[in-house]
DNA sequence: TCTCAAATGTTACGGTATAACAAGGTGATT
DNA sequence: AATCACCTTGTTATACCGTAACATTTGAGA
């Protein structure tokens, strides 16, 4: 089964980091990759009240803050949404697309244009961090 | 002055494009100007109603929504903002760098990063729809 | 002038996110 | 074990962001 073992390796993850998997952020993280593309926090927080009967949106923030925090999820600014990092681990940077229709995901490797990107930006005297590109289109399917 | 300057400009290129830069855009347009980084929405709305009286959010966000559409401001996901475009009339996508310290904003040309960035997307199956690229960093003040 | 389409006004609502404080759990130290 | 400090979670309330739906006005062209 995927989920489990992308949450064992999640788990492996944080303890390297050094913070704690929690019950309640592992959940949240299995109600996240349940999906195949993009979640909002307040479906998380649906379905989640639908486990334990009650949740609040601080709770369901927190956790999904946290997943972010330790590089287990990206936020979808765009969009208001959460996806799952398919690359925890490594070290690279993504490039995430997203369809803007369906919600469906794709992690290409966004380090040559990064570097093209990094050296734009250093001429405006910008040290730009790590971190992934993001942009929304529509996909194949939804194309046609 | 500036802000009269870009507003003249601004109305040459709303006549190009064959679309009305009416009194309330030009208002709105003249409001984020003001500014000289990112503005929100309901700070607009704000300096809005000072000047007219009264004024509802739909009244701010289409007038927005239009100046986005018409190329006259960007907006930043991230931040839940808007700033003004600084290439009007040459490319209307842009790079937009944030100093994650001090908040401050650059806005490079996106166009030619972009290009690679849809051929490489375009092997996944995406079309990715007119953008901007939004990174975050320190900028030259901020790291010294 | 009349008509149609675009723009704006208005009301009401729904989605997104956080502040602030309370309560519970856990592990270290004594 | 008792205490303490710290992190996590619960709870309430509220602030912020954005849009649907419909009414009204405006303006350009027949």
């Amino acid at each position: 089964m995927e989920i489990a073992c992308f949450i064992e390796a999640a788990d492996r993850h944080c303890q390297q980091q050094g913070v704690k998997l929690t019950a309640l952020r592992r959940q949240v993280l299995e109600l996240v990759l349940s999906y195949s593309g993009v979640v909002k926090a307040y479906q998380v927080l649906a379905d989640l009240q639908k486990q334990r009967g009650i949740a609040a949106p601080p709770t369901v923030y927190r956790a999904l803050d946290f997943l972010v925090a330790a590089g287990l999820l990206h936020k979808v600014d765009a969009l208001n949404g959460y996806i799952v990092c398919h690359h925890v681990g490594c070290s690279h940077e993504g490039l995430i697309l997203v369809c803007g229709d369906c919600g469906r995901v794709e992690e290409l490797d966004a380090t040559p244009v990064l570097d093209v990107l990094r050296q734009q930006a250093g001429g405006a005297g910008f040290a730009i961090s790590q971190q992934n590109l993001m942009l929304t289109g529509r996909c194949e399917a939804c194309r046609t």
